[in-house]
DNA sequence: CAATTTTTGGCAACCGGTTGACAAGGGTGG
DNA sequence: CCACCCTTGTCAACCGGTTGCCAAAAATTG
């Protein structure tokens, strides 16, 4: 065998003899043409039944599987999808990580995992990076502005998870309803005064959460006022808790649950009694949301779902599909857990 | 520019006018022969100084990018490494991936991520089907066997993360260390006997874990009970809580954190004060561990570290170095938060 | 049964790089 | 001045599929 250009045998490789038979392997067995092959494999319909019998026969003796690259370098497709997420470290995407992967999976795409670490610059560049190797593209919670964003969806099908960007498909979460459920229930049990912990300034949602607060606050007659954070985690969360105390507020639903968490803690370590002294709603409900004491009651938003949402349009798309025109929306709701309840003065 | 043909122009595509100049656009501007291009680019010193700038010079200005999977056609490099975790709801895997993704894009590689949702079949098959697309394979808490996963290494680079292989290269959390701190601290604390709540079966580190505590309780002259649970998750956890109080134990060390949380979580729920009354260790330090109250005391594994260990082998390997003989070990160590302490009977 | 349409398979070009073989050009030493 | 060697660019084959075009074969129709 170590004779050259050996003979009958399947196209050898490195070392691993066993992968890589090729169409030509399997045209030669079945007595065909590569082309054919080629055709059978793909093409539904495009050759007669008994010679794709004859090749698919020939194709599973062989052990063949497609090579990849080989597929891609004419036509382009992949059966791949990427994803780029603001921070991996960020449970919040974790869910939305999962969603992707599990969907895309069913549907025979593998998923290509990006991390802008919250910087537009760094996003750019792996969207750039990402989007010559793969069919299309998800931008979960994307720190680039707009116009990099059409710039991208220009060149192949983009979806967008949590903004709303005009003429790209989006999947946003509905943030009234739970928000508003939230509202209500804060007011049915005595609160009047309500607080929003904001997130970071260049965040979509955080301005979409605080405009929903402020109407259900409006509605419900709750007095309503907007606290800024240094940043959107646990630590960010114990820094607000002056302010929260200074603010007079009885009730607060943050930007999200790591907020939330952090504020909790420090509050508690100042002696207050969560909930009898003052509530707490978080924001996504996140893996962990439900370990503290008292349980984080929290606006849950199903970020799970929105990866899946975000992969079924992408693939639909792909298979050409038109977008939906309009944002997806996915719905919030209220998770009533320990951290929230009526106010004993 | 209908007509079929286009002249001068760069070969175009689709629909974006922007993208994929080749090197024979590149060539053609540089006036060299394409191969020319193509050694200037990636053989270093193969091409005179004054042609090398030349020929930069013009991709740049085409605005180049190497087309991957021409570039992969022939040499079977992708610049991308796969990695297959359990679970990708499993909190333990996110420092795995967040890890080998950092280290990974750090060195220019991008990371192709699948699940194998606990299932040997499912993984085999996702390993297979990564295997065709990618330079090398991570596997993190493998469940198939042994002979899969050498079979999978014949083929290419793969390094095992959490388990053992002889013959292939692993990366794996010396439990000892932070184990044998943890009994130390319990056996000081005045506890004398000690529960160890197992995982799953076929986890080969629950394993490991029971043999640490077994021999750390000997040395320190502690009775050790070895406890199952039903499943690795807070669930199994709370399950697992009724037999932990028959066992008598004043201490608890558990496979991982999910189970400490909710065997904390049900104890309490049952009257028990922790750790007055009992000491509970948990094991992994996962995001959200010191959420609870108390916050879990637990024994930390470098998982990120255990990620970037991975990638940064795999990577020596696919650049000609060998692998570690032996399997690389990275520290473990007791984090003490409030879950254990002393005894108050 | 011949004429016509529809299937079906083959040919060959192409996707965009990589690389072994080779020859022209340039430099060195005898 | 010539032989020899090294550097550098070119040629052409190749990686493994896909696809437009065409002709042979089969099926349909009058």
């Amino acid at each position: 065998m170590t004779s050259p250009g050996a003979a009958t045998a399947p196209s050898k490789r490195g070392r691993g003899e066993k992968s890589s038979a090729t169409i030509y392997d399997i045209a030669k067995l079945a007595g065909v043409n590569p082309s054919t092959v080629s055709r059978a494999l793909s093409k539904p319909g495009r050759v007669s039944a008994k010679t794709q019998k004859i090749i698919e026969d020939a194709a599973e003796q062989l052990n063949y599987q497609v090579n990849p690259f080989a597929r891609a370098l004419p036509t382009g497709r992949t059966q791949t999808i990427g994803l780029i997420v603001a921070d991996i470290t960020n449970p919040t995407f974790f869910d939305i990580i999962r969603g992707a992967e599990t969907t895309g999976s069913a549907r025979d795409y593998t998923l290509v995992l990006a991390e802008s670490a919250e910087s537009p610059e760094t996003e750019v560049t792996a969207a750039r990076r990402l989007l010559s190797t793969v069919d299309g593209l998800i931008l979960a919670s994307p720190r680039m502005d707009d116009d990099h964003i059409r710039a991208l969806s220009a060149d192949k099908p983009v979806v967008v998870i949590n903004r709303q960007i005009d003429g790209v498909p989006c999947v946003v979460p509905d943030v009234n309803k739970g928000i508003s459920e939230a509202v209500r229930s804060l007011a049915a049990n005595g609160h009047t005064n309500l607080a929003y912990v904001a997130g970071p300034a260049q965040s979509w949602m955080t301005g979409r959460r605080w405009e929903g607060v402020k109407a259900a606050c409006e509605w419900s007659k709750l007095g309503a006022v907007r606290l800024e954070s240094s940043k959107p985690t646990v630590d960010g969360g114990r820094q607000v808790a002056r302010d929260v105390l200074d603010s007079g507020a009885t009730a607060v639903i943050t930007y999200n649950d790591l907020l939330a968490i952090g504020l909790m803690q420090e509050l508690q370590a100042g002696g207050m009694r969560v909930p009898d002294q003052i509530s707490i709603v978080g924001f996504d409900d996140i893996f962990g949301a439900d370990f503290t004491t008292p349980a984080l009651t929290t606006v849950r938003s199903p970020l799970g779902e929105c990866g899946t949402r975000a992969v079924t349009i992408l693939l639909d798309v792909l298979q050409g599909h038109d977008a939906p025109d309009e944002a997806v929306s996915v719905e919030t709701e209220l998770v009533v857990r320990g951290s929230s309840g009526r106010l004993l003065a």
